[in-house]
DNA sequence: ACCGGGATGTTCT
DNA sequence: GAACATCCCGGTG
């Protein structure tokens, strides 16, 4: 039974045809969008595209491996790793299958079940620190390995991403992806990290 | 405000 | 053994 089925009003989910596109098209026009697990859920604002086997900053760089098979699978399934030793994060698998192509959640304003966020990430947080990161957000929504390669777009699927009805946002604040080390040489500057501008549930301040 | 280090375990070299 | 698409807390200015 999926949760999200008992909170129809969030919204309606996105269908295939959603992702089956470059993710720098995708990344852009997740924002304002839904994530949604069971009864908690938030707004998307801020996401960063990874674009396959070429992109040096990617899982996906260096081929198919273990951990990174969901990338490579068909569009419009979640992709959830491990890292740190103790956190996940979440991405939107888009392209064709095959492609590798993954748009990264990074931070959520959040919208429902607020009650559980706090719970499973600390009762004394502010709420617009409940979904502010990768791995925040994943923790407030209770998602972990074992919804890798879980199905958006399946109408009893565990998690979905749901169009509520809100306009495509007016500002986008654009700039370098976050957190990427040497391997990811040059391809660490591209602009490739799509933010709401002014929204102050971001993982950090919007580039210029 | 910024900066540094520790937590913790999976994945890849 | 090193690296890791992170986060949190405690230091200093």
């Amino acid at each position: 039974m999926s949760g999200v089925a008992e909170h129809p009003r969030l919204g309606e989910r996105l269908d295939r045809s959603f992702y089956r596109r470059d993710s720098l098209e995708v990344a852009p026009q997740l924002l304002n969008k839904v994530l949604a697990h069971g009864a908690v859920a938030g707004r998307i604002v801020e996401v960063e595209a990874y674009r396959g086997e070429a992109d040096r900053a990617s899982h996906a760089f260096g081929g198919r491996t273990a951990r990174n098979a969901t990338m490579f699978g068909p569009p419009g399934h979640l992709y959830v790793y491990f890292t740190y030793g103790m956190h996940f994060c979440a991405n939107v698998v888009c392209g064709e299958e095959g492609e590798a192509m993954a748009v990264l959640l990074r931070a959520l304003a959040p919208l429902a079940g607020l009650e559980e966020m706090r719970r499973r990430r600390g009762s004394t947080r502010a709420a617009h620190d409940l979904c502010s990161g990768p791995a925040k957000l994943c923790q407030a929504l209770g998602i972990d390995r074992r919804l890798d390669g879980a199905d958006l777009v399946a109408s009893d699927g565990p998690v979905a991403l749901l169009d509520d009805g809100t306009p495509p946002p007016e500002a986008i604040a654009v700039g370098p992806r976050v957190g990427l080390s040497r391997r990811a040489g040059e391809s660490a500057a591209l602009p490739w990290r799509f933010a709401l501008r002014g929204e102050p549930c971001v993982s950090r301040p919007a580039p210029a």
